[in-house]
DNA sequence: CTGTTAGCGCATTCAC
DNA sequence: GTGAATGCGCTAACAG
């Protein structure tokens, strides 16, 4: 009848056992020890460390339902953009005593929510970091665990979002700054929310300085994406392109190098994330985003909603141009 | 007296209730439906999905012992050698229904062992890529569960080893071809075993040619640390560096610049594991070091040995030369 | 302050 | 083929 598991850990009731205390005791001796005698919590304590016991959080959860968990849910673990991110958040949970779930979605929605699922009963708490799923699903979860979204808008949800704006702004500028009249946007992914914000401040930018930014659209976000798009850009007749990412910056700074075409000399290019640093040639000119603080702060957002704080809060990171070497005058074709 | 943790999930009871059959046969539909009757399957099936009931994965491993999760425990999530490797552990894991829990233990060897306690009772098995714990702690470690180590060779565990000395053959042999007879490597942090490896691959190389190779210690593994060393390269004499890795390449290919001496006319430089891919400039000579296959592998390898399969597999994974533009004729200095 | 008891959600004997 | 009872390790409620 003894359903034996016997991984070798010891259990409360050998520290009981070795302590001659009772189970309880043992189990208060850890988690209020405030409610007993500091001798018995000693000679427990002793029993334990002798024992090497340490308590079992999934146990535990059964009864308090908290598992000390929380889970990470990313598109591609592998994009520079999110190693930072994860970092941050792990850190953050492993000093509040969370464990963390990495899940990668692929880029796949229905993935996501699959994981999400598997996660959900034993974690107390989510991190969607660029969610490719429907809103109403995320909302769904968020009925039986806090969700803390990074890089989606969605109303009445803990949320930490990159703003390109700022940083979009200042790179138009710079751009005007230096005779650019005409720029191309080499875009994302238009189901991505990061691709539409962009759009959006980009048109804001070009707005106020009376130009018009015209878009055309890599298929993926990758450096080939760029490379192959770098004809269509040309043709375009612009001096100038940013771009939805450092990747394409870079595939878009490799073709121009085979067309034979200067950087920034005749041709300025600047990317977002920065995520490649100044390792492009010519280093790269990128719109800065602060990933690491995203998940930083995405954490205590849902510590926070995890102890039942409020829950619409909606942090808004700014961006800034980070200005390296591809960006010059703006060539006059004669 | 009811313990209530109301999640609102739905529990098996739930599904017991509505399916008017007892909990046992709920269990039973889906661990083993061979067991009941098709029918009883199929109504409590549709019951679970109407009521959108997925098992309690914590609670089935309080009877099983078996939990569905695995542990990756790495020393920096940010180094890019690493996401690609947790990508494949996951991917690998996610696809045998195992969830992953993600550790980060920043280079600290007693964070590394306070993280692997934590996750003990809640995992079947870890993988420990280049862990900086003592031997004998993860020898410990893997008393109680399967531990499969990439990138560290402790005999009796299985293990995956990226091993640089095809590469780092091929790097010398490709240098000497180039008229290189002085070289030097600059080192990473001398605790690492991957540092260690590259360290004997390079004398095994320098002497099969004849030559001998200097070691100029860089203090860390960072761009920095390559910047700072370049006059030492310099002094040295040496008309080509390699370095322990990409970052460090990466640096003292800034150095060179800064110093005017342009590579790979005057000096040649190879970096180690190629993370920095054909971003630097000149696009980086590196030893390719696959380390996505090295997680794919320990992956398998863990779920071998979760199965009890035999735990003493040592892959070792294979490196080559990637040649790319920073390797050159040597220079000859009049 | 401490021991006793019951139950968290589930899988597993054992009967029927 | 299915239902009833028991225990996995732990905490919460209740006595004492």
């Amino acid at each position: 009848m003894t359903i034996r598991k016997d991984d070798g850990l010891p259990t409360i009731s050998d520290v009981a056992l070795r302590a001659r205390v009772a189970r309880s005791t043992v189990s208060r001796a850890f988690s209020r020890p405030e409610m007993i005698s500091a001798s018995t919590v000693e000679r427990v304590k002793k029993a334990a460390t002798a024992l090497g016991y340490v308590p079992n959080y999934a146990a535990r959860a059964l009864s308090t339902g908290l598992h000390g968990n929380i889970a990470i849910i990313v598109p591609d673990i592998a994009n520079p953009f999110f190693p930072p991110l994860i970092r941050a958040v792990q850190a953050g949970a492993d000093s509040e005593g969370y464990s963390v779930f990495l899940g990668d979605s692929d880029e796949d929605a229905g993935r996501e929510l699959k994981l999400a699922d598997r996660f959900a009963n034993q974690v107390e708490g989510f991190i969607l970091a660029s969610p490719r799923s429907a809103q109403q699903n995320i909302m769904d979860l968020n009925k039986r665990r806090p969700v803390v979204v990074i890089n989606r808008d969605i109303a009445d949800l803990p949320r930490v979002l990159i703003d390109p704006a700022l940083g979009v702004k200042d790179a138009v500028a710079h751009l005007v700054e230096l005779g650019h009249r005409k720029m191309v946007y080499v875009s994302g992914p238009a189901v991505s929310w990061s691709d539409q914000q962009r759009r959006l401040a980009l048109r804001h930018a070009a707005a106020s300085h009376d130009i018009r930014i015209d878009t055309i659209s890599a298929e993926r976000p990758t450096f080939n994406a760029g490379l192959k798009v770098v004809s269509a850009v040309l043709r375009s007749g612009a001096t100038a392109a940013i771009t939805f990412d450092d990747f394409v910056a870079h595939g878009l700074l490799s073709g121009l190098a085979e067309h034979h075409i200067p950087v920034p000399k005749k041709f300025s290019v600047i990317g977002m994330d920065d995520v490649l640093g100044a390792s492009t040639f010519p280093a790269l000119t990128s719109v800065s985003g602060r990933c690491d603080e995203a998940g930083r702060i995405a954490i205590q957002l849902l510590i926070g909603a995890m102890q039942g704080k409020s829950s619409d809060i909606c942090t808004v990171l700014r961006t800034h141009l980070a200005i390296r070497a591809t960006t010059g005058q703006a060539f006059r074709r004669q």
